[in-house]
DNA sequence: CGTAAGCGTTCGTCAAGCCGAACACGAGGA
DNA sequence: TCCTCGTGTTCGGCTTGACGAACGCTTACG
């Protein structure tokens, strides 16, 4: 549980949240059905707003309820598909491989992504902490941190921070991925 | 993400979360500070409290806030490949599909498992707050908690608490999936 | 029995959140 | 320059949540 008035944090939130949809103050209120005034004043930090007029716009961003009421949160690393370490299962056919402990106090997101040949995808930075894990699940990916890009075929896995401009671009038709997007 | 209504959601977790502590209703309200109409009209389901009246009964319960708005995550979901609620992007040839929305506090570890047809692995149950999220990338699986095993083909998605007893078994040659295992 | 204490609910009052309109500011366009 | 559109911010009103007191109910005790 943190101490911090949870109204400050509120506030952060739905204004991180809502620049990274691209929506103004005004769309927002719009769309989640509540008056401007009402949500300027909560992401001015003043004010108490209720679980009814949070819930519209958690909806609206497209966020978890509880993102709003929690607090916010290196180089790139491949591991090629014959390269995972494997850990055999004794009594059965059966092998893991794990790729990505969790450090405490991370969330991360579960997420398949697919793409076909084109322009890349950019993504402008996110905030600090954040991390990207992609494990692609078929075709080519070429992507990782600008000027850093790294290709990967399936069964290959990667890792590069979030918090720096980067992209993905698809090789091969029906190119996918599974993406775990990580952040504090 | 969830589209109930959140009241009700909240007066379950309040009121549950009450009885956990061994708390009358009037002695909550006077430990959290309100008046003790204020918190019974709140678990009632009536009413839309304000954020700083939740941030009050939360502290003194000593959960954190998310855990009074988030609802309980129960028995297996399974989104199948052609199901994905997909997002699409408006600049690439690019798709992307949100699974699991990581709640606040959980850890969640990365891996890849693959198994043969043969006998399956069980595993015993694990410390409750568990869970484990599976994406199927080849061959077939039968897995879930035990008596509700669930059959997954390549980009099926399922979630299901790890604890309770659960089974994976691989029904093709070269079963593979994305497994990520989740816990508080 | 009577009464006292605790439980949760309901009622009237007051403050505060929500709303809509009006406002100030800056970026184009004619 | 003037106008328009979009941004986000303040201003009255009306609605509603929070409060405290009173209520009905059950249990404990003299």
């Amino acid at each position: 549980m943190d101490r911090t008035t949870p109204l400050a944090t509120i506030a952060a939130a739905v204004r991180r949240e809502r620049d990274r949809m691209g929506l103004s103050l005004g769309e927002l209120a719009r769309r989640a059905g509540i008056a401007k005034s009402t949500l300027s004043q909560l992401e001015a930090g003043s004010g108490n707003p209720s679980v009814e007029t949070l819930w519209a716009i958690a909806v609206v961003l497209d966020v978890p309820f509880s993102r709003l009421v929690d607090p916010p949160s290196e180089g790139v690393r491949v591991v090629r598909a014959q390269e995972h370490v494997v850990i055999p299962s004794e009594r059965s056919p059966f092998t893991g491989t794990l790729l990505a402990a969790s450090p405490p106090g991370v969330r991360r997101d579960l997420h398949v992504i697919t793409a076909e040949p084109g322009p890349a995808r950019t993504a402008d930075p996110h905030i600090p902490g954040t991390g990207e894990h992609l494990l692609v699940t078929a075709g080519r990916w070429l992507c990782g941190p600008a000027g850093e890009e790294v290709e990967l075929g399936p069964g290959d896995y990667a890792y590069f921070p979030g918090d720096r401009a980067h992209s993905y671009r698809a090789l091969e038709p029906g190119t996918t991925a599974v993406l775990l997007m990580e952040y504090r």
